[in-house]
DNA sequence: CTTTAATTTTATCCTTTGGTAAAATATATC
DNA sequence: GATATATTTTACCAAAGGATAAAATTAAAG
């Protein structure tokens, strides 16, 4: 697990604090959080043109002028969104370690990954959207710094792969299967709902979820 | 390969044709074909709520009210679009038939799936944000036509798995990890094209991502 | 060619939406 | 408790967006 704290979305000259002075009140702080919480909920539904302010004001419990006094504008809102979740979507795979096996590694970050899925269903399918739409706003982060880190973490895989511990698998391909198939849980989630009358919410159904993806995978990965 | 022609999204009443009598004329089908291509395309881009007719009508080179003029709302073309496309989403999964092997009839599912994801992009991608909005419009059609075909399809999975011919593998999980995986290569396009530079529009790399899922998945699930 | 019906364009309407201004209210500090 | 600052509300605005009406144009049929 290598730590990192690079930030993909730069915090913007203004990134947008209210304009005061008396910053990081306890009221700035919670109503911040209580629309971030409510426009990526909104997002995730209908993405960013799609979303209205007043329905992520209606969702926050505050009037539209209230919302773009913490928010100076919709575009500052979403980079926020956006900000947030890349964050927590990138982390488990810095963590990938060659130094350990690949069965433990793989093992931990399908965990993660899923994980993720079952915390913030939302946040992954703002993401999702975001691609869907072209990356407007996220294309030279995918560019630049995931691009990179993808490139290392295919590294470590193929030198497990030398060393005999994985059958011979495309790095690429494997990451992205594993990122289709835990994030699909959070996507579908309404689909699944409708086919199985389960959500990930259900911790009989996460663990089943999850023991199963990791089964198929791995037997299909490991020598 | 069983045949069946279903008709999900029941044709409306005036499903919408404009309303004259000469219908069907060859302006009228261009015109309409034009229309929904346009529409699969902004749609798939910004969702039903953030698509505008403008842009639609734009990408399909003609007025507004033009657009109007074949279809009555935007409501109606969105249900126009969703029609087809989920006529050509379902199709491949009927097929699975539990007179062949497992190995064969999972292979050419896969087959089938990766290669709507080369043709169809955009509508893979609007099935994609209907389901992530929470399936407004094809929720009754999840509830009811998708769960009967899904649940005839895992009694055909448990047969398969009965008869040692298939690990102990979940049907419905599996289903989900083909759909999953299959449709990642589509509604994330972008992202790989930003990782590798490549699509599924190159032939060379389709037939390495066909030939690499199914490695993996049937490794996973075969005896 | 005329006549009739189909298609396209122009002008327009009403609602929604992102955003601003300024007044009103609440909160903190001295 | 008076003063300054932070927060919220009320009243708007201009642009965009879905939709309609009716005029203008084009195509088909006799």
């Amino acid at each position: 697990m290598t730590l990192n704290q690079g930030f993909p979305l730069p915090a913007e000259p203004d990134a947008d604090r209210a304009g005061g002075k008396r910053r990081d009140s306890r009221i700035q702080v919670r109503n911040r959080e209580k629309i971030l919480d409510a426009a990526t909920e909104i997002f995730s539904m209908y993405g960013y043109r799609g979303a209205t302010l007043d329905q992520i004001a209606g969702k926050a419990a505050m009037s539209k002028p209230n919302l773009l006094y913490y928010f100076s504008s919709k575009e500052k809102l979403y980079l926020a969104v956006l900000r947030d979740i890349l964050e927590i979507w990138l982390q488990p795979l810095k963590e990938l370690d060659e130094r350990e096996s690949p069965e433990r590694e793989i093992s931990a970050y399908i965990d993660q990954k899923i994980r993720f899925s079952q915390l913030y269903p939302t946040a992954s399918r703002v993401f999702a959207n975001e691609i869907a739409a072209g990356a407007p706003v996220l294309k030279p982060v995918l560019d630049s710094y995931l691009r990179d880190i993808v490139k290392k973490k295919a590294r470590v895989i193929r030198k497990w792969v030398k060393r005999g511990e994985l059958a011979d698998v495309d790095p690429y391909h494997l990451i992205m299967m594993i990122w289709a198939v835990t994030q699909h849980y959070a996507d579908f989630a309404v689909q699944i709902d409708s086919l199985l009358g389960k959500s990930l919410d259900d911790e009989r159904f996460y663990n089943q979820t999850r023991k199963h993806i990791k089964r198929i995978l791995m037997r299909g990965i490991l020598k």
